[in-house]
DNA sequence: GCCAACGTTGGC
DNA sequence: GCCAACGTTGGC
């Protein structure tokens, strides 16, 4: 089982946008190699933090991938895959951006640290210190 | 709204 | 294959 945070704009693509649509979603949208890389490594059952950007800049809820790789269906380019996530629960008290910057633990991650990068790995442990911080139920 | 950082494109 | 120019992302 591997960690993953999913970056959206709230403006496109919000959290609220994720819950309404229940059973899966694609992630599709991503121009980006790295991202697209990422998304190649999920497998089903792997657990992501969604973010929003921008002007909120908080980790709101958690999504599990509910589909492996496949071509993204917004694009004819057969260079663009992405996986389905679906929500599975929100975050009691959401984690900003500032709180992982400025704790201590969190200093390695990538979210700290390559802000452009909007499909990012997340380590285990940082996974479980966001959850303790945003009082989301971590079993294990 | 500004701008730094990063990724991509295309001329050579 | 290098690198300058350009476009985009996203924090501030």
């Amino acid at each position: 089982m591997a960690y993953w945070l999913f970056k959206s704009e709230p403006n496109v693509w919000s959290w609220d946008d994720q819950v309404a649509k229940g059973g899966g979603e694609e992630w599709d949208g991503i121009r980006n190699y790295q991202a697209r890389n990422n998304m190649r490594l999920m497998k089903l059952g792997d657990l992501g933090f969604f973010y929003h950007s921008m002007k909120e800049r908080t980790i709101v809820g958690v999504v599990e991938v509910c589909a492996e790789i496949h071509p993204d269906s917004t694009t004819d380019d057969p260079r663009w895959e992405c996986v389905d996530v679906k929500a599975v629960g929100e975050m009691p008290n959401p984690v900003t951006l500032a709180q992982c910057k400025s704790d201590s633990r969190l200093k390695d991650m990538v979210l700290v640290n390559n802000s452009r990068l909007s499909v990012q790995p997340v380590r285990e442990k940082e996974w479980k210190i966001i959850c303790e911080l945003g009082g989301y139920p971590h079993s294990g």
